[in-house]
DNA sequence: TGTACATCAGTGAACGCGCGTTCACTGATGTAC
DNA sequence: TGTACATCAGTGAACGCGCGTTCACTGATGTAC
């Protein structure tokens, strides 16, 4: 059986090898994460590190894991701070967080939401972690519907998503307000991945102003009031 | 001089580089492609790649114009099988066209949409390609606001685009409008990209179908009628 | 409080691998007269 | 139409590099009595 004492510095090693390998994420991008290097850094041996990672798969799925938990601590986090019947401060204060958020972690921005890491399969537990974003973000449509009449799905929504999965995710709110919803989350993350990728080149001058008209926007679409 | 002969079969032979890399690229991703993988599927040493290109990032961005070219190309052609006046109609063929090109060559789409290559910068001249899905769209647009009202774009909206450009690129388009077209432009590829980079597990559940109703959302977004 | 022992952390050398790029070279192909 | 010559395509060996992973090992650290 193992000792607490040891588990814990064992812990604490392990956790020390995942921030240096995140601080090489930030400046050499996913791809050319090397265990090597990152022993290196740590002024040790490569092996060592298999003490604590069987695999570089493993390593990666460990960053991958720490960056979802890490945005969604800092969405939760922001929208917390504002008032529960300020909807639509709710939703702005929670998408800029995730803006931020993006634009300081480029690169563990790209590994969670740019094109999959080759070889790589992200396990089941992942999900969890990836979900607390989207709970945000539904907990808030979910408060602008809570006094709506209920109305049964058309068939085409029910067909096109897992709909008994969204929605318990979103209970209470109607069918089209839970695609729009779902709209929403997919252009905010669209935003943001066109910002850091380039794609805003030539059209978009100043990407923070830019993204806040588009928020303000999405409000509107989801019909967000200020005060309920 | 380099005579027309010569330069025919060295273009030619070198098309067939970037079609095997093409195939290549579709098997292991864009980070994975490997000049000597190349030369070895072609039967050659992979020194005689230097004779097309100085450079593996000259051959990934032969790759990446390529892509921009052939999307561009797929999505021009389906927009303008619809009659000119069906805007709606105009719309969805354009936006399933991208959606069916990326399904149809998603390392390809990752290539362009995802995360940056590591250490590889675009040069000027992708630029040109990657508008060319953008112009399809804006036309659409366009077209829309042909006959409506001029009116002057507010001082928030100035500020946060490029909006001479803008405004050149979407003439006699209002301000608002041509906001909410960008919003489409975004939608459509972050729709795109989180189908294919696999963040609608679990909330989607038939893409395609889920993707038509949010192409419809968007026409009425942006306010395009069935017929003008 | 002291000692014997098991467990763990980290070492250093080695494995086999694939990569991008260079360079002197050999044939083949087209050109100029 | 034939020949001499320049240009190009492709070869094969080599360069130096960094990678992930394994393995037998040495000290250090904590544990049980």
């Amino acid at each position: 059986m193992q000792s607490a004492k040891r588990a814990a510095t064992h812990a604490a090693n392990r956790e020390r090898v995942t921030a240096t390998a995140r601080a090489q994420l930030a400046r050499r991008g996913a791809a050319g994460l090397s265990l090597r290097e990152v022993a290196r850094e740590m002024g040790q041996t490569s092996s060592a590190l298999y003490r604590y990672f069987a695999t570089r798969d493993e390593l990666l799925t460990a960053l991958i894991l720490d960056a979802y938990n890490d945005l969604g601590a800092a969405v939760e986090r922001a929208e917390a701070r504002v008032a529960r019947e300020d909807l639509r401060g709710r939703w702005r204060s929670a998408c800029r967080a995730i803006r931020r958020w993006a634009r300081g972690h480029p690169h563990e921005y790209a590994l969670i939401f740019g094109s999959p890491v080759p070889g790589y399969e992200a396990p089941e537990l992942t999900v969890a972690a990836a979900t607390r974003v989207s709970a945000v973000l539904a907990g808030i449509v979910v408060d602008r519907y809570r006094a709506a009449p209920r109305a049964s799905a058309p068939a085409e929504v029910v067909a096109a998503l897992e709909w008994p999965a969204v929605a318990a995710f979103m209970p209470g709110v109607p069918a089209r307000a839970a695609v729009r919803a779902l709209m929403a989350w997919t252009q905010v993350f669209g935003c943001v991945s066109f910002e850091l990728f380039g794609h805003y080149v030539g059209s978009v001058r100043r990407p923070g102003a830019y993204f806040d008209l588009v928020v303000d926007e999405l409000a509107d679409l989801a019909d967000l009031p200020a005060l309920l």
